[in-house]
DNA sequence: GTCTATATACGGATAGAC
DNA sequence: GTCTATCCGTATATAGAC
């Protein structure tokens, strides 16, 4: 019993499954490299099993690409959605909590934003086929709360898809620069992470005095 | 006489060369597939000439790969160098005229981010290979004002490198995820430039905000 | 310089033994 | 379930005719 998860019953054998194994090198080599760049043998290499076994798994190399992208993806908005809509939380407090989900998501998955971007872009109809990000962001409640906001202050001359823009721009934007930023500034990978959670903070103060009245 | 221009002797035949044919074809594929995902035939046939003529102006898919990404990594660094060094400008002229070169830049060219990012990650060695960023960035005059007037405003509480992050994330980043935020705001082509030429002017005001003593 | 035809290599996938 | 050996399509690159 104990920590016997409820997979497959012939998975009685020792340890972390061969199938287990496979995916974690496939998100790895995949996310950071892209579909085209991986090959399959580097994927069984890096997972220490067989070549075949790898498509007596997962059939063909397409399929666990599809798989590995759409749990990328599912991590990427997941969260996003209950905080977006959460109606007991101020505007504030949404960016805030934005803000703070995403850095700490990205300082573990550093590679996941030019993953997505790269994969939309080559297909854009990943978009539209899981309904993503349409409702999630235009008719969230957050949106509401934003859209207010800025009346309240009056600058309704500026779009709210401005402050959108923004907020993802500056918390996602490092992880992909982050080669640069590091080399730029000199810094070493924990330096960069410190930089990283001081935008934990900024980043809402930036965002609220781009909101006030002028 | 006229427009003929200096080029190899031999090249006295009618139009546009097929080795500039080649060389458009490679940049628009490689710009917008990457490396592993572009393959020679399909060059070729955007160029409307023959595969094996690609070889023989360019030896190899990789040296023609070389020579396209060093022109990118080019066209996206020059003129920066001389906006951040001009001992003429003021921070805030500086500011305004790196953002509106770079979104002018961008509009015509919305691929070269991916493309520059993803090539930076596959292989950071390429940043010290040229030094292409360090010097224009951290020994620049530009970083040597902002230095100063953060000092003035009082705020030496927070690292100047916020500020160039911030500078670059709220401008290029909006090109990579063109099509997430044309999706979620429903906006066509020219709604998207349109936007993105609004920001050449918000971006500026927003950094000194972020400037400016509290 | 430009083409056709082809050599060569590589990567994804499978057959079949254990 | 896991391995070895191998097949086969595809992509790069070159040889050689014109």
């Amino acid at each position: 019993m104990e920590k016997r998860s409820k997979k497959s019953q012939q998975e009685n054998t020792k340890d972390l499954s061969a199938e287990e194994k496979i995916k974690a090198a496939a998100r790895q080599l995949f996310t950071k490299k892209g579909y085209s760049a991986t090959r399959t043998r580097d994927i069984a290499e890096a997972a220490g099993i067989n070549l075949a076994l790898l498509n007596y798994y997962f059939r063909s190399k397409e399929k666990l690409f599809d798989l590995i992208m759409l749990e990328n993806f599912g991590q990427f908005i997941h969260g996003v959605r209950n905080l977006f809509n959460d109606k007991n939380s101020s505007l504030d407090q949404k960016i805030e909590n934005l803000v703070d989900f995403y850095i700490s998501q990205l300082i573990v998955n550093p590679d996941l934003p030019l993953f997505v971007l790269n994969e939309i872009r080559s297909d854009p109809k990943k978009l539209q086929a899981r309904g993503f990000f349409r409702d999630i962001l235009r008719k969230s409640y957050f949106m509401q709360q934003l859209v207010e906001e800025l009346a309240r202050q009056k600058r309704t001359d500026i779009n709210p898809i401005h402050i959108m823009v923004n907020i993802f721009s500056m918390t996602i934007f490092p992880f992909a620069a982050a080669p640069i930023i590091c080399y730029v500034g000199e810094l070493a990978e924990q330096e960069f992470i410190q930089v990283m959670e001081e935008r934990k903070i900024l980043i809402p103060v930036w965002i609220k005095k781009m909101i006030a009245a002028k």
